[in-house]
DNA sequence: GGCACCTACTAAACCGGTTCAAAGGACGGG
DNA sequence: CCCGTCCTTTGAACCGGTTTAGTAGGTGCC
């Protein structure tokens, strides 16, 4: 027997099996098949390993051989840092990290180099895709290593999991709502739609051109009810601004609010954007719902909390994420495609247009 | 030459190396010292792994023998599904996230059993412990492991580093705050102190056994400003509820404001349990700052948009989370403690008691 | 007393790479 | 023509474990 002991000074496992005269295999049993040893050797074992202070096999090394790392790893298109201030996005993650915390699997955030430097070596069992999956280099290295992952909010994808919501429908229930009040004159504020730094009033080509899936059916959804009332859609202007956020909404509703005739009625892309109008409205001394109707989407927590409590069109963030995780730890347990209902929440911030 | 190539099926870097006839050590160098190859071969090396599918070395064990896993852990006492739920943590890991991305790391985040399964095999370099150090397992299993770490609003400990703000200073300037204005009848809204599920008013004993640092420093810093006011320190009620949040805030308060004589201004330890405060002063018809007046802690987004905005205690959390991940990563560019400042910034939920 | 069967433990292969000392060959200078 | 250098490339050790097939020694059964 040669094994090797401790070399370079570390105390391995091979250190704890010389100083016994046992082999590895029965100081990794200690640890890991405890019952397929005697009592006796087994404490012996442990025992001495603490002596000489030994915590136990190296995660990494033994990793290496189940081949599991017991982590989630989940992407995110925007810096990961964005996603901490998107209300949304942090309800979504809430959900990942509760499976995660049911499952004992550690949560790892990965962003870093566009070209997915960080994607291409982070300790992963499974990913999860919480972005539209631009081409860029997360998504590619991900799959090049041929991680199982779920897309969520995007587009299908061969092979992956999927999970979202009809964001199509949605919105066009938050635009019916306010057709149905009697609105004519409505605007829209936008996210980001191209990543090209523009900003301004948004034509018809760009619409089409929108980067996320999301975003596109959202418009399409507005869209569609505008003309099944009747209306021009050309004739709603659409706001975007940069960044994403409650300022950009402020801006955009500002820009809305500076038209003659003045819209009636906002429909804002998501509830962020739509507290910005809400502020732009404060600011243009108008009130909502008296002056101005805003209907938001996402339904996050300051939602509700708003002046006025804001109507909006409400998707299930947590358990998005909650999905997400679960598809990927139970790849058949379950249909591989998870659709999420939507539901327009009729709060304060909404009302029949100003008599005139 | 009696490399093994494909075993089992798997492409590996042998699988390469064998196909071209030369040594892993080649097809190696091809991806992490390119120059060290001659163009042609590194081209051949590559051009090859493509055909194969190979899509580069494999993470976990090119980690293995680099001992670098390029991450950074964070662990958390409660589940790690709470922080998504306190702004002020959320601030944190953004700013976490903020260095990581930077640097190209991976953020990791760490709960799973309370024995720290995960804490024991997560594949991370350092670990930030954003949590007062609980002497349960998590903890144990990164000072077991031998991984530098660096504990946040905690207790200093030896061999790690060391983040935090000055939270009595903080909590005496909120108190003294109010007693400048002239208040005498104070009440203070706490967060759990102890993990034993109770729920009522505090006693002085409870106080001092306070589990967190943080908790126990702010009870102190409020102590201090009232007595120095020439106030008896047991006069002043101090409520406890379950579970950390707006609810317990609520909760609290309405506790509070059910006294008689009833108190003219609430000191929140958080401004989560401010915000609470505010909604029980409005269901009991209350007008802030005029009959109540509320100072929160943390200077959370959601404090500046509070009706009325809340007077707070401002602590940047943003910026701690980046000191706390800089500090791992480098250990001795900068001294090993980071107490950060501490401003109590006036908004418009306070202002002097009424008149009787 | 002989044989099958357990139990407890071990040897050796394996996980998939990285790294370092050294070897082979080309090249330039004297 | 010989020698020292530089540039490429390689063999072999190493990272720190897990696992499987198999061996020694004891037990139960007839």
């Amino acid at each position: 027997m040669e094994t090797d002991g401790r070399r370079g000074g570390r105390v391995t496992l091979a250190t704890v099996a010389d100083a016994l005269g046992v082999s590895r295999a029965t100081v990794s049993n200690a640890y890991n098949h405890p019952e397929r040893l005697s009592a006796a050797l087994r404490d012996r074992v442990l025992g001495t390993a603490r002596e000489l202070g030994y915590s136990g096999p190296h995660p990494l090394a033994a990793t290496l051989s189940r081949g599991r790392v017991n982590a989630l790893g989940l992407v995110y298109d925007d810096p990961m840092s964005f996603a901490f201030s998107d209300p949304a996005a942090v309800l979504f993650l809430q959900g990942v990290s509760e499976v995660c915390e049911h499952e004992d699997l550690a949560l790892v955030l990965i962003s870093g180099g566009p070209a997915g430097a960080v994607a291409r070596v982070a300790l992963v069992d499974a990913v999860i895709c919480y972005c539209d999956v631009p081409i860029d280099g997360k998504l590619a290295a991900i799959v090049d290593r041929g991680l199982p992952f779920v897309v969520v909010d995007g587009p299908r994808l061969p092979n992956a999991g999927h999970v979202g919501i009809d964001d199509r429908r949605g919105a066009a229930s938050a635009a019916r709502h306010l057709l149905d009040l009697g609105h004519t004159r409505l605007g829209v504020l936008a996210m980001p739609l191209v990543d090209d730094g523009w900003e301004g009033t948004v034509d018809q080509d760009r619409q089409d051109r929108a980067r996320y899936r999301a975003s596109r059916e959202r418009l399409i959804g507005y869209r569609e009810a505008v003309e099944a009332a009747g209306h021009r859609w050309s004739a709603v202007p659409v706001e975007e601004r940069l960044p994403y956020g409650r300022d950009a909404g402020r801006r955009e509703a500002a820009a809305l609010l500076a038209r003659r005739p003045r819209p009636t009625a906002l429909l804002a892309m998501s509830d962020e954007l739509a507290l910005g109008a809400l502020a732009a409205a404060a600011d243009a001394g108008l009130s909502v719902p008296g002056d101005l109707s805003i209907v938001g989407f996402d339904d996050v927590p300051a939602a509700a909390d708003a002046h006025p409590a804001l109507t909006t069109v409400r998707q299930p963030h947590r358990e998005k994420g909650r999905r997400a995780a679960e598809l990927l730890l139970r790849p058949h347990a379950t249909a591989d495609e998870h659709r999420l209902p939507v539901e327009l929440v009729v709060r304060a911030s909404t009302g029949p247009p100003p008599r005139r």
